[in-house]
DNA sequence: ATTTAATCTATTGATTTAGTAGGCTTTTAG
DNA sequence: CTAAAAGCCTACTAAATCAATAGATTAAAT
């Protein structure tokens, strides 16, 4: 499951999709609309800004704001940016790769395959899920 | 990411699949050869006979053994058990639905079809991967 | 009756998650 | 130049989960 540090990153991202070149938006903004802690959200844009989606401005009218478009931003950056692999075994995971202790050899493990499957599944969807999609599906959810 | 206890769950399953109608295998057997700490298998072990998918054997020649079927039996019933949810949010999960609190509303998320659409596949790749298709594979790699 | 092996309850230590506190730095407005 | 606004950064903490352990109990076989 994911990390509510990560679903709050995400509602953030789309709000501040939702206002790309509009200027920054203050943490408390976000915050107080998508009921996210302010503190654990302050934290949480400084990883964002860190990984060069977001910037910021100090000081009065500051804020953040993407530096990337809604389109170039996807689910898989996020999450495995916020919460690390996406693989469910350390020996599948692309980004974060390692050994599993447990197994004798990773040659003979006859799991890796199914879970090397469910990767590529996952990692697909999550590649096509961009904050610009996302966003869309919102506006027609919310029209209906 | 899985837990160990759900790695150590499958290894011994497979081990018990390799050895099924066999009669039972004790638990020390497989906590050595799986490198699985023995009290802990033991706790596992009981989980997957609660869950029907093993049954015991009290006393001297006693031990586990698989009560379905090599075929019959599947990663995602075993994650289920013993990881619980396999969907990504649980407003989106099938068998631990639980509403997702920072939500407004669940009709207007626009994050839920994508990771309901990470459920469906990783669903359909971990049902297919049953105990006997991962022996196979295993045997098929250790021949090479 | 003794031995073998699973059963069950409770507890523990380590790690991760979710958040808080508080001072520091930069920018803008007056 | 100074006060206020807003993000930056480090450290800390409480609660939950994970990984395992301890020890007494029960059931079966010989």
């Amino acid at each position: 499951m994911l990390s509510k540090k990560c679903k709050y990153a995400i509602h953030a991202l789309v709000y501040l999709a939702e206002r790309y070149d509009q200027g920054p938006i203050q943490i408390e903004e976000i915050a107080k609309k998508q009921h996210i802690p302010h503190k654990f959200l302050e934290a949480i844009l400084l990883e964002l800004r860190h990984a060069d989606i977001l910037e910021s401005k100090k000081g009065k009218g500051g804020g953040y704001f993407l530096v990337k478009k809604p389109t170039e931003v996807n689910l898989m950056q996020v999450m495995r940016l916020i919460d690390g692999p996406i693989a469910l075994l350390p020996c599948v995971s692309l980004n974060f790769y390692g050994r599993c202790e447990e197994c004798k050899s990773e040659k003979i493990c006859g799991i890796r395959d199914s879970l090397a499957l469910v990767r590529d599944e996952t990692l697909r969807v999550l590649e096509q899920s961009t904050l610009a999609k996302i966003l869309k599906r919102e506006k027609q959810l919310a029209q209906k």
